[in-house]
DNA sequence: TAAGTCACG
DNA sequence: ACGTACGTGACTTAT
């Protein structure tokens, strides 16, 4: 018998915070169930396991399964603290059970002892050859981990399924119970409470916990059985699922376990430093506008140079007040004082406190390192995403934020290296345009902004100006990313007439990629989605949409997709071959970090010789494009001098 | 919780 | 006529 939920209920769940975890939910969802009969497992049959011979029993259906579908309840989402508190198996659908460990509330039933079951668990869980199922697994590998155990066998993950056949939709298991099973399921508020109020899931009680838990688990099987043969069917997506991202998911835990070596004592050094000049700028801006003002409050800056003194908007933010961002400050700051001590402020005020301040604090006490979270379902092109602490946007650009990156160290014997795709999305561009012109100029390693220069202004390599240089590097930027001729005037600051002349002399010059460009356009509004090299689909919506910017958003998308995602997809393929180059070689060396085109090693220093004269080649030849891929390798005592 | 801003590729 | 380069995460203020 199923239940029938009520609507508005339900909505009301949906709009209820999500606890920031991979795959939040969107508000598309909402119209799409509405249509969509709601039920529940209420039917199903669930067992709690609390005695030697239950547990005995379900042991030998675990070594009897082909494949079982396994999920941890923890005390909490930190990956690298978190312990078990209970797990639950489903190996047919609508039938599982929950194995509680560690439930602590006053009057809790007897429960098997934690050491002891997983003790008893431990040949199944390390197995390789008994396959198992889950939603997230890097996470239950952590738990795990946590306890002294290594999780083998790991055959599918319902994760990696539903990004791989739709990475533009949310991935969490509610959503893809709804979506998929049309199953309303048991939401983690719903068992522990939200916000302050929210209890850890050990006080949860037994029969709720187990009612949630083994659904989680049965739900997950359920949706692999329904999500695996739409990937099997396609060859492309099998090879990303099977080949790219389940493997990759192996690497990204090995990162996130290895962690990066922090220098805190310079940052606490940097912090100060930075807080003595903010005083000073923060007196200065308060004497220029004379009168106090917090320097952090955009609303408070717009008062300050639009309302009272006077000076001239230069642009709208989206919600339509007067911006204050960058680019109208240097603008204004041509004309007057205030803005310069602005943009000076801020630039150390996010030094300060995204970086110097916080990533110490990010310091896991028990390793003495930093543990980033790799997202491996969260990017719609294919990329990850790295978050508490986000180590992807570390400061390069500007002299002082790249003294942050040199509290990024290797312990004593050890150094840090960094290696790079050079032009990579460039290099693919020329691959998937097939451009006579662009080929050439990798094909013999040509400065290839220098080459477009040249052809672009008409002249030779070697008499390329610096500025005609800096104008071809924008327009490749800009092709990158589907960019308009508007675009391209305002990043210039040029006349937007003359931009469309610099397009259209780039694509008199390389027509491959004009004709690539108005294909993939073309190819995007007849299927709907973009792909890959490898296989890789990104869906676009919004490609046919009435609303012409909308449309012409899923435009500048679909351009772009293919290219980023390609890119994501050899990093993701140079992680596992280097992964399993130094395991199989039996090497100390440790990949520590991704930033989508880079690679970061930790390397003890007799192993650097060996490091440096295999990892490019090792990181160029895991694909054969039509060109070729170059990687720049750098070493140091930091991140900063590795570059 | 949303908006604005800014760090990265 | 309208807004305008792709993809992310985090901090701060203000509602």
């Amino acid at each position: 018998m199923f239940e029938r939920l009520n609507f508005k209920t339900w909505l009301r769940e949906l709009n209820m915070p999500v606890k920031k975890m991979e795959a939040a939910k969107v508000p598309e969802q909402v119209e799409e169930a509405a249509e969509t009969e709601i039920n529940s497992t209420a039917h199903a049959q669930y067992q709690k396991i609390l005695t030697d011979a239950q547990l005995e029993e379900w042991i030998a259906r675990l070594l009897a399964a082909d494949l079982v579908c396994l999920d941890t309840e923890t005390t909490g989402l930190d990956v690298m603290d978190a312990r078990l508190v209970g797990m639950s198996f489903a190996i047919t659908p609508y039938e599982a059970a929950y194995l509680p460990l560690a439930h602590r509330y006053p009057g809790v039933p007897d429960q098997l002892d934690l050491d002891a079951t997983l003790a008893r668990l431990r040949p199944w869980l390390e197995s390789e050859q008994h396959k198992k199922l889950g939603q997230n697994l890097k996470y239950d590998k952590h738990i795990f981990a946590n306890h002294g155990i290594a999780l083998r066998g790991i055959a599918d993950d319902t994760l990696l399924e539903s990004y791989v056949l739709e990475s533009h939709k949310s991935h969490d298991m509610d959503s893809l119970a709804l979506r998929h099973l049309g199953v309303k399921t048991i939401s983690y508020e719903e068992v522990a409470g939200r916000g302050a109020k929210q209890i850890c899931f050990d006080q949860v009680d037994l029969d709720i916990a187990t009612r949630y838990a083994a659904e989680d688990a049965d739900i997950t099987l359920q949706l692999h059985q329904t999500l695996v043969p739409q990937i099997t069917g396609q060859a492309g997506l099998q090879h990303v699922y099977r080949d790219i991202e389940l493997p990759a998911m192996q690497v990204l835990f090995v990162m996130e376990r290895n962690g990066v070596l922090l220098d805190s004592n310079l940052l606490h050094v940097q912090s100060h430093e930075l807080g003595v000049k903010l005083i000073e700028l923060e007196a200065r801006a308060h004497e220029a506008a004379e009168q106090p003002f917090n320097l952090n409050s955009p609303k408070q800056i717009q008062e300050i140079l639009f309302d009272k003194l006077k000076l001239p908007v230069k642009k709208k933010t989206p919600s339509g007040a007067p911006s204050t961002d960058e680019e109208v400050l240097q603008e204004l700051a041509l004309d007057y004082p205030l803005p310069k001590i602005l943009l000076e402020y801020r630039g150390m005020a996010k030094l300060k406190s995204t970086y110097t301040d916080k990533l110490p604090k990010m310091v896991n006490r028990a390793t003495g390192r930093v543990h980033t979270s790799y997202a491996q379902a969260v990017a719609v092109t294919g990329r990850l995403a790295s978050s508490d602490p986000n180590l992807q946007n570390i400061p390069i650009r500007s002299v002082e934020g790249r003294r942050i990156r040199e509290a990024f160290i290797a312990p004593p014997g050890s150094c840090i290296v960094a290696a790079d795709y050079s032009q990579i999305e460039l290099r693919i561009m020329a691959h998937l345009s097939g451009d006579a012109g662009l080929l050439q100029a990798f094909a013999n390693n040509e400065d290839v902004h220098r080459a477009t220069a040249a052809e672009i202004f008409m002249t030779t390599p070697a008499e390329v100006t610096t500025e005609q240089r800096r104008y071809a590097k924008v327009i490749n930027f800009g092709l990158i990313y589907g960019m308009s001729a508007f675009g391209l005037a305002r990043q210039l600051g040029i006349e937007r007439g003359a931009a469309q002349a610099y397009i259209a002399r780039y694509f008199a010059r390389y027509p491959g990629v004009r004709d690539y460009m108005d294909s993939t356009r073309e190819q995007a509004r007849q299927q709907g989605y973009v792909e890959t090299v490898f296989g890789r689909r990104l869906w676009l919506p919004e490609i046919n949409s009435s609303n012409a910017m909308k449309r012409q958003g899923a435009e500048r998308a679909a351009i772009n997709a293919p290219m980023q995602g390609t890119a994501a997809d050899l990093i993701k393929l140079a992680m596992i071959q280097v992964q399993r180059w130094l395991e199989t070689e039996n090497l100390k060396t440790r990949l520590i970090m991704q930033v989508h085109d880079e690679l970061v090693l930790e390397v003890p220093d007799d192993e650097l010789p060996l490091i440096k004269t295999s990892l490019p080649g090792l990181m160029c030849h895991v694909a054969n494009l039509n060109v070729p891929l170059l990687v720049e390798l750098g070493s140091g005592k930091n991140w900063d001098e590795a570059h």
